[in-house]
DNA sequence: CTTCGGAACTGACACGTGTAACTTGCTCGT
DNA sequence: ACGAGCAAGTTACACGTGTCAGTTCCGAAG
């Protein structure tokens, strides 16, 4: 008769299997650094553990030492799309290749202090700012704050900034002087908004244009026809869309094929397949996981943020569009 | 001078505050069923506990009781976009207000065993099927294992099978006779191609139609124009799409306005924004995660699964391409 | 007056791990 | 010949919690 509730296997097992202590199985499966063990005994407990299949209790493991191997990532209450789920798979991907686990937790809306007090991950990512006493709790606890980068609206060269930059380059390039700007109809995305027309702002005055003119624009085909005809009225040629889907209520808004060009931002798959096609700013999420990454590895090892560039990683997609 | 590392306020503190032993701590914050505690001292203990700011180690209990109240959500390596990321979403509402905490972890390629095992959660929840072994482990480690039923192919009439069944029934009752199916160019979604193909084909057959005519679907315009040719010369007058991005690949592929009117999946934001306007069939994600919310609170404990109609929660959205 | 039972609480152990401190042979320099 | 020193392990404790088994006190029943 076989137990009935068969115990999780312990390094206890592997140690009587092995035929040593626990602490040399403790010492042989995390090669502790300045101990001597035989290569016999390393390969016997070695052997040891992967016939038992052990694996050590994460539990145990982050009482002992104070601090787990989770890196949480809080993820915003905004619309998780395309580009945010490419992201968290190269992130995790990343992270995993470092040795933490890359866990997310969709925003629920009260504050998070509850989880990370009681995961005590070694690392929380936000895409928002903390607030001055969770960074200090934070600290205090020994959990390192990473704020992704590129929700940083107080740099002036941010990479959403840039975004704006390259989208007005674009239209400008091609002969347009008076530009539109399509902010979205979501609270919640301002963060990543205001930024963006930040960035267009900035190329248009560094051109010697006018001042891109702002419409919100809902994503639905009526009312961003109603806008699209403000936007001709007022002699605007080409339009800077937030989003790849507001720059599709744009395309759907123009009446006649000679409306306003509209450059988006994102290339989801829709931008390709949309008539015309969408030119759009894109970002290789892959190098922003590599980026993030090793910000987050940085802060959980206590090293200062490395300054890397992210420049490289956006650039315009050019289609029929703009 | 303080400390300069600010330790964790354990319970132990908690008591010595309210003048009770650790144990009448634990009692009161878990309120233990029969155990008794004097109104004074369980008030005592609450604002201690408040006053001090005081959050139970998740490690420590974990390690105590064996299970934690993490439910973990292996997301799949197929691209995650707006609707599984409101699913996500609202599933994390649904658990915290059951008392767990919802962690998703983006699909590493490796088998998921080492993660559950050092995490210990209370489920694991999946959108692909566990192998047996896989199922048998986890049930040994006490943890339930828990397959969400919008993947399962096995029942003839999944919800899968029923976003065909709409998709068929809707275009014949536009008067269409001869459909064909816009298959998707990516493996990965092959768990959930196959099984809405299969409802599109049992309806055909219901109807006394033809078969569907199934293509594959890239995401180009190009490609896609090639397909839809194919399709008019062989009669077919309507596409049920995959997915609402292959439909708006088939609606790319249009030369002419008066091509096969198409039906997708999903609703994705850009559907309403297409030319003409995406009929498609629609999920109400909040319904599905409370749906998937109460599968797992069985699951956790212990009894059987609820058999719950997800048909309800499915239903088509007319618009302009159908 | 004794006894008994419940209310109200406490003492102590176990969960599985990492690691500092200690032990035991054995080699080697003088 | 003898201790120094190092390789190769082991013993013991701490992390913070849940909970079983007691212990004390006090009112009421016999």
């Amino acid at each position: 008769m076989n137990d009935v509730t068969p115990r999780r296997v312990t390094s206890a097992d592997v140690a009587r299997l092995a035929g040593v202590s626990r602490a040399t199985v403790s010492y042989v499966l995390n090669n502790t650094p300045h101990q001597t063990i035989s290569a016999g005994t390393r390969a016997r407990v070695l052997d040891a553990a992967a016939g038992l299949g052990y694996a050590p209790s994460a539990a145990a493991r982050t009482l002992r030492t104070g601090r787990s191997d989770v890196v949480l990532c809080l993820l915003p209450d905004w619309p998780i799309g395309h580009e945010v789920g490419a992201l968290l798979a190269n992130l995790s991907a990343e992270l995993d290749r470092a040795g933490l686990t890359f866990l997310a937790h969709p925003g629920t809306r009260r504050p998070a202090g509850h989880l990370w007090r009681s995961i005590n991950p070694a690392a929380v990512l936000s895409f928002r700012r903390f607030s001055a006493e969770e960074t200090e709790s934070m600290l205090g606890a020994g959990v390192a704050p990473v704020v992704a980068p590129l929700s940083r609206p107080d740099t002036p060269e941010g990479p959403q900034q840039r975004i704006g930059n390259l989208q007005a380059a674009h239209l400008a390039a091609a002969g347009h002087t008076r530009i539109g700007y399509a902010y979205p109809d979501d609270d919640r995305v301002r963060a990543f908004a205001d930024p963006r027309l930040e960035g267009v702002r900035a190329r248009c005055a560094e051109l010697g244009l006018a001042p891109p003119l702002v419409r919100t624009v809902p994503l639905e085909p009526e009312p961003a026809a109603g806008v699209v005809r403000e936007w001709r009225a007022s002699g605007v040629t080409a339009v800077c869309a937030y989003n790849d889907e507001v720059a599709l209520a744009v395309l759907a808004g123009r009446e006649t094929p000679d409306g306003p060009a509209v450059i988006g931002v994102d290339d989801i798959p829709a931008a390709r397949l949309a008539t015309p096609a969408l030119t759009t700013v894109t970002t290789d999420q892959a190098a922003v996981a590599v980026h993030l990454a090793t910000a987050v590895l940085a802060a959980v090892h206590g090293e200062p943020e490395p300054v890397l560039d992210l420049a490289c990683a956006i650039r315009v997609v050019a289609r029929a569009s703009a």
